[in-house]
DNA sequence: AGAGATACGCTACGACCTGTAGCGAAAGAG
DNA sequence: CTCTTTCGCTACAGGTCGTAGCGTATCTCT
C-alpha cells in the first residue's frame, strides 16, 4: 500500500508539538476533523481519500500527515471523539438507566458517519491489533464504564445485591456490555434497522428479566461448570 | 479508486454465460474462490489486491474481471458460503441448543478470513443498500431461522409457552436473535477476544436467566407502554 | 471434421491514491 | 527581533483498479 514503513500509532490525536515555534493551528485541527466525518459519511472508507480531506478541509494534504500517521489513526480520532458524550443519565432506576443509555448509544448509530466511520474501524481493527488496541481504548472502554457506574448505581438503590467477588463482577459486566453493546450494533450495522423506543424496551425486558413464557424449571438451574 | 462507473451489484455468483463457444473453466472458479478466501486470511481486505489473488490461482487477472464486476461482489461470494453449515443440534434442552448454536458460531468468527470478510462486508454494506439486502438473505436469515427452529423445539418440549400471537413472536424473535449474534459479533468481532465456553456459559444463563443478585421488585415490572 | 463462438493469458495502459521530500513563506514564542 | 516551527505548494515513486486489444486455446454446433 506504502512505499515506506508503517509508523507506530501515535499515542495523542496528533502528533504533540513542543511549543517553541508557531504553534499548529487548532482551526485547521478542527476543520480536519470535520471533513473526514462528513467525507466518511459521503464516501464511505473506501472513498474516503487524503487529497479530499485535505481540499474540503482548506488544507495541504501535507499538513495531514504533520498530525495523523495515516487514514486509520484520522479517522478514529474523527470518529471517537463522537462517543465522548455517552453518559449515564440517573433516572431512578436501573431499568431506566438502561433504556436511556441505549437509546443514546442507538442514536449516535444512526447517523450514518458513524456507521460507516465504526465498522470501517472495526474492519481494518481485524488486522491490526495496534488499531484494535486503540479502539478498546477510545471507544469501548469508556462505553464500558457507563455499565460500571449503572451498575454501582443500582447497587446504591438495592437493586442489586454488592459484589462479592471482584473478579466475578468484572467478568459479569464484559458479558453485559458486550450483550448491549453487540445487540444495538447487530440491529443498526448490520441489519440495517433503527433501534425503536419499543425495540429498546423489549430488549431492555429480555435483559432484566427471563424469556417470556419460558418454563420455571427450563430457567432456573444454571449447571455446574 | 476506478476510472469508469461502478456496476450495480452482479445478481449471481458470475456473470451468466450464454452456451455458445467456450464454456468458462469451472476449475478455475473454484480456485479463485479458493485463493480469495486464503488472500482474505493472510492480508486481510485491505491487502487483498485482484492481482494477487490472480496469481494464486494461477489465472490471469482479467479472468476474474471476466466473471465478478468488482472487488465486493468477489468477496461476497467467497465468504457467504462459510455460513451454510450452521445447524441446531437438538440436544435435548433449549440451554443446551443454545450453547450449540452459539458455539458454533463463535468458531465460525474465530476464523480470521471470516472475520475480516464479514467486517468488510458490513462495511460496505453501510454504504450500498443492495449489498445489505444480499448479505441479509446470503448471511443473516439464515441463522435467524436458527433461532426459529430452537424455539420451536423447546415449545415441543414445554419448556417454552406456545405463541399466543403471531407478530408478537416474530418480534420477539428479532429481538433475541439481535442479542445471540450481536453479542457474541461484538465479542470476537469488536473486541477481539474469543467466545470461551465458559462466556458462552455465563452468557446462555444471562440470557435464560434474571441478571444475578438482581432484586425482585426490580426485576419483575415491565411497566406498561 | 470444419466453422464459429467464446474464454483464456498476456501485455500495456490511464486514472487514481498513498505517503514522502524539498522548498520558500508565514506566524507565533521567547 | 530572532528563531523555531508550521504552512501551502509542487513533484515524485510505488502501487492498485479496472479496461482494451491481441493472438491462441478450447468447446459447441452443424
Amino acid at each position: 500500500m506504502a512505499p515506506t514503513t508503517r509508523q507506530p500509532v501515535s499515542p495523542g490525536p496528533a502528533a504533540p508539538p513542543r511549543g517553541k515555534g508557531r504553534p499548529r493551528s487548532a482551526t485547521a485541527d478542527r476543520a480536519i476533523l470535520d471533513a473526514t466525518r462528513a467525507a466518511l459519511a459521503e464516501l464511505g472508507w473506501g472513498g474516503l481519500t487524503m487529497g479530499h480531506v485535505a481540499t474540503r478541509a482548506g488544507v495541504a494534504k501535507t499538513t495531514l500527515y504533520r498530525r495523523w500517521p495515516s487514514k486509520n489513526e484520522l479517522v478514529v480520532d474523527a470518529v471517537a471523539s463522537l462517543f465522548d458524550d455517552l453518559e449515564i443519565a440517573d433516572l431512578g432506576s436501573l431499568r431506566a438507566d438502561i433504556e436511556s443509555v441505549v437509546a443514546q448509544f442507538a442514536d449516535l448509530l444512526s447517523r450514518p458517519e458513524t456507521q460507516a466511520a465504526l465498522l470501517a474501524l472495526f474492519a481494518e481493527g481485524s488486522r491490526d491489533p495496534l488499531l484494535r488496541r486503540r479502539i478498546r481504548e477510545r471507544i469501548v472502554d469508556p462505553q464500558k464504564h457507563l455499565v460500571q457506574q449503572g451498575r454501582a448505581l443500582a447497587q446504591e438503590r438495592g437493586e442489586l445485591s454488592l459484589d462479592q467477588d471482584e473478579a466475578t463482577a468484572c467478568e459479569e459486566i464484559d458479558i453485559i456490555f458486550d450483550t448491549i453493546a453487540g445487540a444495538v450494533e447487530h440491529r443498526m450495522l448490520v441489519i440495517g434497522e433503527p433501534a425503536t423506543p419499543q425495540w429498546i424496551h423489549r430488549f431492555t425486558t429480555l435483559l432484566l428479566s427471563p424469556l417470556p413464557g419460558l418454563t420455571a424449571a427450563a430457567a432456573e438451574p444454571p449447571p455446574a461448570e
